[in-house]
RNA sequence: GCGUAGGUAGCUUAAAUGGUGAAGCACCACGUUGCCAUCGUGGAGAUUGAGGGUUCGAAUCCCUCUCUACGCUCCA
């Protein structure tokens, strides 16, 4: 477990304008949640560090970004129609929950009391729609519940349109909804939430070593991320618990303060998606080797990612409180790449304009270079470093009276508040 | 969805058996301040989660809804 609670990360990421509760004016929305301005910037970061570690720095990864709604065909051919659509009955004795044309409703096969059931009703993971102006069975659609059919509808394309060697991966980002029964934990469980998601096609002989590679690729992104290793666990699916299609399957997970919960996912799929596809669709999914060898149905490694649990694992591995000076401050201890702000400018002194305009002048260079810098002349020198320190900024530059003898400013740091004295010319370089 | 506990200013908390809703921090303005939450003055900010009811009078009592936390349940 993490020594940070929950109630203190969902305080600041409201106070500091990190995460805001969905429609929070009209008192909410369960299962959504709004970013602010630097809970966006903070997770644009990850999501663009992952697609430049996983798509742009890699020779066989190709990106896509598909449609969220879908032909209905997609959700039967991959059984989440099937799945997500049955009649329960809920026991009002010993709540437990049955499918309706499954069992004796007569009777609760549970705690055995007779009468306990009531009406069947739907339970429908899947937010479902009509697409066009007429409302019937054949113009129903969904918000995709997962991102990955997304990828497997379009193997097809990105095989006819780049021929890539095999193994050879697609990735894609984007939003996923599901009407989770409960949603939980902050962001950690969400009716709408964001996926980052990654198929990676192989033939079947090569599925281990591929298996391998990707866990390895697992471990280096969460490096990345700057999450402790021994916050980190993999959790090896047992094979009764395993989806029928999978035959092997990893749980990633990290000591979120809720407690140990899945950070992510890899999963052998085998060929179950494009055989399926294979089937619905009558089209031919085989991918023919340039060297002559026989066709085959891929099979697939499905490394998954949540971004809001990525955010959450990095604000809680980041969140510190420690001891400044005799007094208590909160910090952010966020990689610089992935803080929303780079750095803050201040003059040391508001009401003394030849500081505030030379100040100003630091400011608008490092703006133009980095684009997330912070003007910062509020309160005291102090509160402006504690306040930086809470949202992660890694530096902040004061500009003081020195400067305007010398050209050189403070550059103080967030993790040590520590002080050192840097030419203007060489604080770009410095920061980068 | 079920059960339990809650929702008071941006945050953290006060408000005796129903009787004008406060404070600290944060925020804004002015002054002060030569490097880690200075000090002073002034200001703004709350139909007390929403809607209804009881009452002369409701943050407080009742009902419905909603949101959050916890336990079940659920969980590609």
């Amino acid at each position: 477990m993490s020594n940070v609670s929950l109630e203190d990360i969902v305080s600041l990421c409201k106070r500091r304008g990190f995460i805001y509760q969905g429609s929070e004016v009209y008192g909410g929305l369960a299962g959504t949640w709004d970013y602010g301005p630097l809970g966006v910037a903070l997770k644009r970061n990850i999501m663009q560090l992952w697609w430049k570690m996983f798509v742009d720095d890699l020779d066989d990864m190709y990106g896509v970004d598909a449609a969220i709604l879908m032909n209905q065909k997609v959700w039967q051919a991959s059984g989440h129609t099937e799945t997500f659509t049955d009649p329960l009955v809920e026991c009002s004795n010993c709540h437990g929950r049955f499918r309706a044309d499954k069992i004796d409703t007569s009777k609760c096969p549970a705690c055995g009391l007779k009468g306990t059931f009531g009406e069947p009703r739907q339970f429908n993971m899947m937010f479902k729609t009509y697409v066009g102006p007429v409302q019937d069975d054949n113009s129903i659609s969904y918000l995709r519940p997962e991102t990955a059919q997304g990828i497997f509808t379009n193997y097809k394309n990105v095989v006819d349109s780049f021929y890539p060697d095999m193994p050879f991966g697609i990735a894609q980002q984007g939003k996923a909804f599901r009407n989770e029964i409960s949603p939980r934990d902050f962001v950690f469980r969400s009716r709408e939430f964001e996926q980052m998601e990654i198929e990676y096609f192989v033939h079947q002989d090569q599925w281990e070593n591929a298996f391998e590679l990707w866990r390895n690729r697992v471990h280096d992104w969460f490096k990345a991320l700057g999450l402790p290793a021994d916050m980190l666990h993999e959790l090896e699916v047992p094979k009764d618990d395993l989806a029928h299609y999978s035959k092997r399957t990893i749980d990633f997970e990290f000591d979120y303060p809720h407690g140990r919960d899945e950070i992510l996912g890899m999963a052998y799929r085998t060929n179950f998606d494009l055989g399926n596809i294979q089937r619905a669709s009558g089209k031919n999914m085989e991918y023919r080797p340039k060297d002559g060898g026989e066709a085959f149905v891929p099979h697939v490694i499905e490394p998954s990612f949540g971004v809001e649990r990525a955010i959450m694992a990095v604000l809680v591995a980041a969140y510190t409180v420690d001891e400044l000076h005799g007094e208590k401050r909160t910090l952010l201890k966020l990689p610089k790449h992935l803080a929303p702000v780079r750095c803050a400018v201040s003059p040391l002194l508001k009401n003394k304009p030849e500081l505030v305009e030379k100040a100003k002048e630091v400011y608008a260079s490092l703006k133009k270079e980095f684009g997330n810098v912070m003007w910062d002349d509020n309160g005291n020198i102090g509160k402006r470093y504690r306040r930086q320190d809470e949202i992660g900024t890694p530096y902040c530059v004061t500009i003081d009276f020195q400067t305007l003898e010398d050209n050189t400013v403070t550059v103080r740091d967030r993790d040590t508040a520590e002080q050192t004295r840097v030419a203007i010319a060489e604080l770009l370089p410095g920061l980068a």
